[in-house]
DNA sequence: AACTTAATATGACAATTGTCATATTCAATT
DNA sequence: AATTGAATATGACAATTGTCATATTAAGTT
């Protein structure tokens, strides 16, 4: 199959190629440095599938590839990044990507080629933890340890998670209103928050201990 | 790699086993047609994949999933299956899984089988166009609507589940403060609901638990 | 034109919430 | 015994929140 990188790191597009002409199957056809050149080198080339990172100089590759789908519907345009964000995943989504893969993982770029090719989306495995409204089954308070968050905080946070009000808290675990209070303010403090709904939101979207 | 297939049709898992059995580097390990059994094999054999149907007998496969992610939250689960149901989609990534064919394409499940097994994620191309619609919130309108909320209050419930103030809202929304307030009011008395974070979980358990 | 309805707004009010500075208690350490 | 440091508490305070009763406005409808 014939592919196009794009990325504005010449070194990392070389690597790539190097990668991907490992394959039998697989032909590099060009490689592009910005989002201009590669809807140019899609309309010359028409390859089987573009490969190209996210962020790059002017044109972004989600710009490059809205463009290049508006007169190529059926292209096969996969992302490649290096960080996981929720908005370009949304966004690459809206756009009709094929997938989102991370640099990182360079030993399974070919595997998703070819599982592009053949018509299937593929998202590198962060992703789909990451997706909205949808969480992850291993329950972890490691996450939330990341941010300074202790055993007891913690225990706060998921009551307010359960919609509980500070005083059902005190009552809860035996301590006053006040104190309760008192955690709240601090997990706040710790996450960057500033109040406890955006605290429940936060628990929602990082974990998933949830049972009501 | 080594497989085990599931899928009550002994018609359909004889033949995919067939098609997998094609590529030199997979091997069907056993198959399966419940999900009791898919537990069972799981345990035994310890596959690579699972590659498993959605709709059997009594134990749907995404039971058996959520019960075996439970004891090997590594497990490699692979969804497969006639239809493109967005609960399926939604229940399927809530689990874990690591994907979500549709059964029409034969000859994608082996590069979608490589690509799982490298660590990616895969979805049948009807998957991901569906994807962004699933996650947006469009698609829990109908949910709330079974409670009597309106569009308007909709509107502001997702914003009050994004953690925006009342002020921020009517910003937002260009109301005032005070009608959002009254919004709110109403909304809470629909929902029985006390507060805008008992709200704001109400809304997150809406679109994860989305019916089993 | 008169009537009705939905959407929006206001003001008053109490309850809850979050912040902060300052205790108190108790156990561990020096 | 004295000191330290956590966990817990208190009170004062402002801001936010939720409730409610009551406008106002604009858009239909009769």
């Amino acid at each position: 199959m014939d592919i196009i990188i794009v990325d504005d790191d010449a070194l990392v597009s070389s690597s790539l190629k190097t990668i991907i002409e490992s394959s039998d199957d697989c032909r590099v056809l060009a490689t592009a440095g910005s989002g201009e050149e590669a809807v140019e080198l899609y309309e010359a080339n028409q390859p089987d599938i573009l490969l190209m990172d996210i962020r790059m100089g002017q044109m972004s590759g989600l710009e490059a590839a809205e463009q290049i789908l508006k007169t190529h519907p059926k292209a096969k345009i996969l992302f490649l990044t290096t960080f996981a964000d929720d908005e370009y995943i949304i966004r690459a989504l809206k756009i009709g990507a094929k997938g989102y893969l991370l640099k990182q993982h360079y030993h399974s770029i070919i595997p998703a080629l070819n599982a592009v090719y053949s018509g299937q989306n593929v998202f590198g495995e962060e992703i789909t933890t990451k997706l909205p409204s949808v969480m992850s089954t291993n329950s972890n308070k490691k996450d939330f340890r990341d941010f300074g968050i202790l055993d007891k905080e913690f225990e706060i946070i998921s009551l307010v998670s359960k919609g509980l009000s500070n005083k059902e808290i005190a009552g809860e675990l035996f301590l006053s209103e006040g104190t309760v209070r008192n955690y709240i303010s601090v997990i706040l403090e710790k996450l960057s928050l500033r109040d406890r709904t955006q605290l429940a939101i936060f628990y929602f979207n990082h974990l998933s201990d949830n049972k009501f």
